[in-house]
DNA sequence: GTCTATAGAGGGATAGAC
DNA sequence: GTCTATCCCTCTATAGAC
């Protein structure tokens, strides 16, 4: 749907997602978006017609960006898994304020909430596929999983992967 | 401070959590808390001056909570990192809905946030000492983090936990 | 395509009766 | 200690000008 939005729509979107990063849904305001995406309300209400509209939207891109990034880690090769738990604690790239921005809508909007399971999915399918072993697959995913949750809380996980990887060796991995 | 309150600054606590659980920061209005507690709006701020009372409350009552489970955790023994794991994906204890409730709040509340970092640091200590192995204890601890947020999302954890035992014994746990 | 103005609903908080 | 009534503010959404 969202796959050649106009200019202005890209600009809301990421206002949107900003702020939910930033504030939480009671940050997320049609007023504060507008303004921040140099429009007005009016303007932001005939690009989308409502706020559950603009939801929509930012769910719309959340799932573009993950198809993205499943062929990034595919480009990976023999790293895919390093690749995966190096990422999960990236901060301020698209992916990431979208997730997070998901993260904070799911807590109150079901189609969020399904969003993201759908993402983890394509997630777990992919290093399943390439472990060939679901205990690891599941193991990496919950690791990853967890860094973003604490990226989520102001907590660096620059030696959180440290640590991590030293227990991947003793894996064999 | 909640050491001693009253029975009905128990039931709005309660409520409290269970409506930020269920619906989000946006359900859990002082309307709809004092509803589910079984008294008025006025009832509700005669006990919590304010919303932002009721948050701390709700703060300290974690922290209570939370102290007890590491106590528990030690009694636990040779299993304790095991215990630790079994309880992430707990759902309806009192602590899981108070931790819960910290995680919505700490989207747009910084108080929260810092609680939440609290409490990771007194789990991580527990299993540091334990383990005596920085590397297992922070993944561990990473791997509950990752099926509490699941859990969040309406996923079972239940064989996600079958998953990571065998990985453990993997690594000799 | 973007703006202002405004209606209508709901949330937080205060005052005062019981 | 708990209630009702009410005020004010903010939020979503609509109507209509440019």
């Amino acid at each position: 749907m969202a796959r050649n939005p106009s200019e202005t729509k890209e600009k809301l979107l990421n206002a949107f997602d900003e702020l939910l990063d930033e504030h939480g849904t009671a940050g997320a305001t049609l007023d504060a978006v507008a303004a921040r995406a140099g429009v007005s309300k009016g303007g932001l209400l005939y690009h989308f017609g409502s706020k559950a509209e603009l939801i929509r939207g930012s769910l719309e891109r959340l799932e573009l960006l993950v198809a993205e990034d499943v062929e990034e880690m595919k480009a990976a090769g023999e790293r895919l898994h390093y690749h995966y738990l190096e990422t999960s604690a990236e901060v301020g790239t698209a992916l990431d304020r979208s997730l997070i921005a998901a993260g904070c809508l799911a807590l109150e909007n079901d189609d969020a909430k399904a969003a993201l399971r759908t993402t983890r999915e394509a997630w777990f399918n992919t290093l399943n596929d390439h472990l060939g072993d679901a205990d690891l697959a599941m193991t990496i995913q919950l690791i990853g999983d967890g860094m973003y949750f604490n990226q989520n809380f102001g907590l660096s996980q620059d030696d959180a992967l440290a640590h991590v990887k030293r227990i991947l060796k003793r894996l064999g991995l």
